[in-house]
DNA sequence: GCGACAG
DNA sequence: ATCTTGTCGC
């Protein structure tokens, strides 16, 4: 397998990338409800560090949203070319996750990733910058906060509460994927909107907090980067 | 100005 | 993200 590098022209610095951020937000599309929950398709995409190595693995692992069963794996390894900034994590996963995508043989369908899309200092995380870049409908499911607040919502599966934006938009919601446990936090990439992403986001995580595909996708790219970095 | 901050 | 032992619980 050879090693992916970032594209001629990807953003080498956090000026470059934050130009790319300000010319690619306007591409997003949030007003399109998106593939209906519990059909067809559903992708999850994770990635593993090795620092040491400036490694990482990607995962992509195709899922039936029906049974949650897995349809199709892919992998790829790639160098690590753009250093960890909170708000420019997609210029870091990117290249190596869209090579992941694209040896698939299978249709996609709905992309969930780890992280945010709309819910973002710029609007522009990784959840929308992968939709943007592939066409494909995403969304993002983050384990952690990042710059929002929010109330703490109810404490039953599906509860949510907003996480508003400075302006008073709802870029995103903290939702509690089973019963008295820390919520997830949801928002929209590209290509679906808000409450058609927490409606995947609840029906992923049927079994545990985190979306069942994030799950395969994490465990995947950690036994893909064990495998070329994990020995020796 | 300083710290916090998705993964 | 990753570094890391034991421990509580199903």
């Amino acid at each position: 397998m050879e090693i992916v590098e970032a594209p001629p022209g990807w953003p080498v610095n956090e000026a470059e990338a934050l130009a790319v951020q300000d010319e690619l937000r306007t591409r997003v599309v949030l007003d399109e409800p998106g593939p209906q929950v519990g059909t067809g398709p559903v992708t999850g995409v994770d990635v593993a560090y090795d620092d040491e190595r400036d490694v990482v693995a990607a995962a992509a692992v195709v899922l039936d949203a029906a049974t949650l069963t897995v349809v199709e794996e892919a992998t790829a390894i790639g160098r690590v070319t753009f250093p960890y900034v909170p708000g420019l994590l997609a210029f870091r996963e990117l290249p190596t996750v869209l090579a992941a995508l694209a040896s698939l043989t299978s249709d996609p369908g709905l992309v969930v990733c780890d992280g945010y899309g709309r819910a973002h200092p710029r609007r522009f995380g990784l959840a929308s910058h992968l939709g943007v870049l592939t066409g494909l409908p995403v969304l993002g499911v983050a384990k952690n906060p990042f710059v929002f607040t929010y109330a703490e919502p109810g404490q039953s599966r599906g509860d949510f509460a907003a996480l508003v934006a400075d302006d008073g938009e709802e870029v995103g919601r903290a939702l509690r994927t089973q019963h008295g446990v820390k919520p997830v936090f949801v928002s929209a990439g590209h290509r679906v909107t808000l409450e058609s992403a927490c409606a995947h986001a609840l029906h992923l995580a049927r079994d545990f907090r985190v979306p069942e595909s994030t799950r395969r996708a994490d465990a995947l790219c950690r036994r893909a980067l064990r495998e070329v970095s994990g020995r020796a």
